[in-house]
RNA sequence: GGGGUCGUAGUUCAGUUGGUUAGAACGCUGCCCUGUCACGGCAGAGGCCGCGGGUUCGAGUCCCGUCGACCCCGCCA
């Protein structure tokens, strides 16, 4: 088919953008060809563009060439076309579209470029597609209104976060994306180096420790929006390659790095459209565990209530329970009345290994018959109205006796465990308790996170947060146990708060941050405890001890997590709807095909001996 | 690393206890229609049932392996 060429034509608006008060003009639009019906004598284009669509029509008897060749165009075909605006006969008005009132009597028509025949058309309402072939020809799928609205709200957001830190003083520094690889967490992506062969680079996880040395620069408010690579298998929220908003702050308390939090987030979750609690209420980790089972509480459901007082001692040695450790109610509001069957599949909401830790009851009917007070007292503890429904979550008896410590270690497990049995009925009942649909944005801080966590695979102390995070001035007396504290489970190491903290919103993460250790004595101190001897210390950490050393301010800051926050504002299933090119769950890039092996000459260059 | 779901026309799917020539819808091609906008009517093209092996007289269907997509656990300081 003959192409035309743009020449000097000159786009006078977007599709999208035709309104009543263009008529009488002559205007010029381009885009692509979403649908064309023929009708007789009159054929009609629905031409598309970011903007929205615009309805063309070509009349055989006014202008029988343009008519023939527009009977020529296909959909996704790229064209121009110059025509007057004219109101719609009253009939004919599309109230269904903002441009419905009007249309273009062609006069021009220019054929830019052809299209193949598309896999699915990118001008649907729904989507046709599967994900396999959405992402397998992206630039389609990108071409999608709900797709452009994604990747447009992800522009404003991040502009909104960025206008609004400037005017608090913060200034965008980037730091580099090939850096030096310090294996503790996530694994590394490598970047080999052809300079130095057998070397290599490692793209950051975060930017912490730059950021860090910002601070110890006298850049005292600094942020990036910027890529972090993690080599960790994937899911719906995860990404290997994802965009963080990532600040530090000199001379912080924590009160100040949540109120800039608290401002950004407010600036870009109004530009979507929604207002948010100028400050969001706060709760230590020990007491989220306790009434929530988890440190990433979502508060769109009651919190779990400890009913313990509500069983008389021959009531819990009845039903196999220890008196010693929690007795936790669930409650989730509005269920309804549950079948014998749900309540059996109740069961298959725990792995085998938390059933086993805990038993559960949720026959209330049952229970009533033998022990009404107890029931009664449970009610009145929870605040359950009917139709609520209730489940009490109580464990067998204590593995571990006698130790203080180990004993708060199970009790955490059996809130835990409740914790995950609540999130899963909360799940399974969405459709009737309702508290999870519609936009309702539940935020919370969460502080005074463990400074350890005990690693099983390992058999030490790991940094909970990480090892630059500052612990409480009242816990620091409990580090110098050196390396042999790292190696105990019951050293004084899991008794001590870090000053972390996370942001989180209906249950999800979006961010975690901390005040953190200014001091070089403390920093090392900290790299002992989780069993980093001098050596190793000065071996992954010696330029940044050494910095360390030079008047460093005290500081702090967090990192929080933009594709998800727009994941959220976009009310998406998975980060895939809001990162224009985005990893399969294998890691993989379907459109572009990658990874690839490279040619043998690459890897020479670089060193690199593949054997066979 | 482990568990689960899925893979059939360009696309999204159906395909009964294994049994003649593998279907539908949308899309695509052609013709018809002067007011469509999820247009309508008529006609048509389009398939190595992901790939490899096995069981069987016979496999889209059963078994094994493999590749790919998705979800979850582990992992993600």
């Amino acid at each position: 088919m003959q192409l035309d060429f743009l020449g000097d034509l000159k786009r006078t608006l977007r599709c999208g953008e035709l309104r009543a008060t263009d008529a009488g003009k002559t205007v010029t639009l381009m885009g692509w060809v979403n649908r064309r019906r023929d009708f007789g004598n009159l054929i009609f284009l629905d031409l598309r563009d970011r903007a929205g669509i615009a309805q063309i029509v070509f009349d055989k008897e006014s202008n029988a060439g343009i008519h023939e060749r527009a009977s020529e165009l296909r959909n996704e075909f790229v064209v121009a076309v110059t025509g007057t605006v004219k109101l719609r006969d009253a009939a004919n008005v599309n109230k269904n579209m903002p441009t419905g009132e009007v249309e273009v009597i062609a006069t021009e028509l220019r054929l830019l470029n052809e299209s193949r025949v598309p896999p699915f058309l990118p001008g649907d309402q729904a989507v046709t597609a599967s994900e396999e072939t959405r992402l397998k020809h992206r630039y389609l799928d990108l071409r999608r209104s709900e797709m452009q609205f994604n990747i447009e709200l992800r522009h404003r957001v991040a502009l909104a976060i960025r206008d609004y830190l400037n005017s608090q003083g913060f200034y965008e520094i980037e730091t580099p994306y090939m850096t030096r690889s310090t294996p503790e967490g996530a694994r590394d992506y490598l970047v080999p180096s052809r300079v130095h062969p057998g070397e290599f680079y490692a793209l950051p996880q975060s930017p912490q420790i730059f950021k860090q040395i910002l601070m110890i620069s006298g850049f005292d408010r600094y942020f990036q929006i910027v890529r972090c690579f993690r080599d960790e298998d994937l899911r719906a929220d995860r990404q290997p390659e994802f965009t963080q908003i990532d600040l530090e702050m000199s001379f912080p308390t924590e009160d100040t790095v949540f109120a800039v939090v608290e401002g950004f987030l407010g600036a870009a979750f109004k530009t979507a459209g929604y207002e948010i609690e100028k400050q969001f209420p706060r709760m230590s980790y020990d007491e989220a565990i306790r009434l929530y089972g988890i440190d990433k509480p979502d508060m769109r459901l009651p919190a779990m209530t400890d009913v313990r007082e509500a069983f008389p001692l021959d009531v819990l040695q009845t039903l196999a329970a220890d008196a010693e450790l929690p007795v936790v109610a669930i409650r989730i509001p509005g269920v309804g009345e549950l079948s014998r069957k749900e309540r059996d599949e109740h069961k298959t909401l725990l792995s085998e290994k938390q059933s086993k830790a805990i038993k559960f009851f949720d026959d209330f009917k049952r229970l009533e018959k033998s022990w009404p007070d107890t029931v009664a007292k449970i009610k009145q503890l929870t605040g359950a109205a009917e139709g609520d429904l209730l489940v009490v979550v109580a464990a067998p008896q204590r593995t571990e006796i006698g130790d203080a410590r180990k004993s708060r270690r199970q009790s955490e497990e059996v809130y835990k465990t409740a914790g995950q049995l609540r999130l899963a009925l909360a799940q399974r009942y969405a459709a009737r308790h309702k508290a999870f649909e519609g936009k309702q944005f539940k935020f919370l801080w969460v502080t005074d996170f463990p400074m350890f966590e005990w690693d099983e695979q390992d058999g030490r102390w790991n940094a909970a947060h990480h090892p630059f995070t500052s612990p409480h001035e009242q816990d620091m007396a409990k580090l110098g146990g050196g390396v042999a504290a790292a190696r105990d489970i019951n050293s004084a190491l899991g008794d001590m708060r870090s000053r972390a903290y996370d942001v989180v919103l209906n249950g999800t993460e979006l961010g975690s941050g901390s005040i953190r250790i200014h001091r070089q004595d403390v920093q090392s101190q900290i790299f002992e405890a989780i069993g980093m001897d001098l050596e190793e210390q000065k071996n992954r950490f010696g330029f940044f001890l050494e910095a360390l050393q030079y008047g460093t301010p005290p500081h702090g800051g967090i990192a929080l997590g933009l594709d998800r926050i727009v994941m959220i504002l976009a009310g998406a299933p998975s980060l895939r709807e809001v990162i224009p090119f985005p990893k399969t769950a294998a890691a993989t890039d379907l459109m572009a095909d990658a990874p690839t092996p490279v040619s043998e000459t690459q890897l020479k260059e670089l060193g690199i001996v593949v054997k066979k």
